[in-house]
DNA sequence: CACGTGATGTCAGAGGCTGTCATCACTACA
DNA sequence: TGTAGTGATGACAGCCTCTGACATCACGTG
């Protein structure tokens, strides 16, 4: 299994995430890239279909572990409750990549290309989850819907957390504050969400 | 005003959704698409920024009736209603061209590179629509929120709209089921997902 | 009928991405 | 010990997308 230098695709996406970070997406072309991870421009692509794909490598895990967690979720919950806990069980991997998800979200948020992609691989989440509610018989449109709500929390909450001031030093807060964590944010998406079509129709 | 032929963009445009539609998308070259509308490759690129954005061409339309109507929306109502108002005015464009839409959609749903540029629309749609609440007092993570669900609601309706059996002559039809127009799908489709989240947490 | 204004044509080139074949590191097995 | 197999990588060649720069053409204006 060992050739070479060991784990070319990670030190591919290293190398990817600090140029796209220090000169700019479209600036770093992709022999860069490779050139810095001491490979060819070709095995790059053998890595990554893709210039953009190289920053969405865990997406694949997350959706797949989100889909286990659905398939194994307690049978009296509802549907959303049951997307947003999954997702909230999934997003344990990132929660130790804070820094890694904070970079990274800075350079998708300075490129539409990226954020394209960004928004694709969440419309897969959505799919995913709403194929995996179907599979415990959820019926249509429910599952899709509910697969929607839950990944749009998960995205608001994402953005919060990443959007929060990084805890600077551990030690130094008060420790009986402690910090919010990514599923906390997804659970208070969700609850907004709840709060804001819960609203009654004032009028007609 | 005029020049050669006229509309270039408009020849373009047509061009490229009967190529995609006949050979693929990717196994049309834009040569191809600037051939067909009688142009060279380089006026297609004047015209439309890539090769996708050339079926996205009302989108911006779409945006700017939207917002404009969001700003125009009786005061009573609640956020989400405001946007799903101003969607269903704006998408008086789209009643017109439904067989448009058909091919189109169908090509989209054959190419994620092209599904992934939907996606993009849909968001910047969600955007401004969130901007549009703001200017009118409406506070976040009211408005953001609110605009998702409401851009929400135009994707699933759009999709059934565009997914229902064509009226393939509309004198054979009873005349006592008028077909349903878009904006009715749109309003199912806040329906459902007011039905989704009202209902009451089982459990704990 | 000269001139300005846009839209178009022409050309050159960088960069993304793919197919193909050779080469290399490591393993398994004789 | 060496020999063949396997999988990752390197080395080209080439197509296509997209851009910059400059020339050209149609049309309106004076």
């Amino acid at each position: 299994m060992g050739r070479w230098e060991p784990d070319a695709r990670g030190r591919l996406a290293r190398a990817a995430l600090d140029l796209y970070a220090e000169r700019g997406y479209e600036q770093t072309t992709v022999a860069d890239i490779a050139q810095r991870a001491g490979v060819t421009e070709r095995t790059f692509f053998r890595h990554f279909t893709d210039k953009r794909e190289v920053l969405f490598d865990p997406s694949l895990t997350l959706q797949e572990t989100m889909v286990a967690a659905i398939a194994a979720a307690p049978a009296d919950r509802t549907p959303v409750e049951t997307v947003v806990g999954a997702l909230q069980t999934a997003v344990a991997m990132l929660e130790e990549r804070r820094d890694w998800s904070r970079r990274r979200a800075a350079v998708i948020a300075a490129n539409p290309s990226l954020l394209e992609r960004e928004l694709l691989k969440l419309a897969a989440l959505a799919t995913a989850a709403g194929a995996a509610l179907r599979a415990r018989g959820v019926r249509e449109p429910r599952a899709s819907l509910a697969a929607e709500t839950g990944v749009t929390a998960f995205k608001v909450g994402f953005e919060h957390w990443v959007g929060e001031p990084p805890a600077q030093d551990e030690a130094v807060q008060e420790p009986e504050s402690p910090a919010r964590t990514l599923a906390d944010h997804i659970g208070e998406a969700l609850d907004e969400i709840r709060a804001l079509t819960a609203t009654p129709r004032p009028l007609g």
